[in-house]
DNA sequence: CTTCTGACA
DNA sequence: TGTCAGGA
């Protein structure tokens, strides 16, 4: 498939997805008239892309993990890298950071959404939003 | 009409 | 990341 349809597929755009081939996190082939043709399963590829990068990960990072991504869901490593694995140790706890830091954001929003609702119920038909 | 590369109000 | 240019 080309680009556009890649794209519609992942939902991630034609941008991106030229920018990820730049980065070296993915290779399509190129057709005669210099149009990148991707794989299926390439689809699957980008779905995990965007799951790491969404969550924090760097796509530096991203792109040393892609061996181990590219398998099926049993992840086989042949040569255990002992940087590779203390970067993702520390991307790990990034991660964790991360989350305690949004659910300290989520209870903040309920909060604020419950003092609405006492507040008021519905909005009137008021310029007020 | 779709994609390509390069660039940046 | 979006978007525009200028070509194919």
């Amino acid at each position: 498939m080309r680009i556009g349809e890649l794209a519609k597929k992942t939902g991630v755009p034609t941008r991106m997805l030229r920018y990820y081939e730049e980065q070296g996190l993915i290779t399509p082939h190129r057709l005669g008239n210099g149009y990148r043709e991707y794989d299926e399963y390439l689809v699957d590829r980008v779905h995990k892309i965007r799951g790491l990068l969404d969550a924090g990960v760097p796509t530096r990072i991203i792109g040393d993990m892609l061996p181990c991504l590219n398998q099926g869901p049993e992840i086989v490593v042949t040569d255990p890298d002992p940087k590779l694995r203390e970067m993702l140790l520390a991307q790990r706890d990034k991660m964790t950071e991360r989350i305690a830091f949004l659910e300290q954001n989520r209870d903040a929003l309920t909060r604020y959404i419950e003092a609405m609702d006492i507040a008021g119920g519905s909005l009137p038909a008021t310029g007020a939003r």
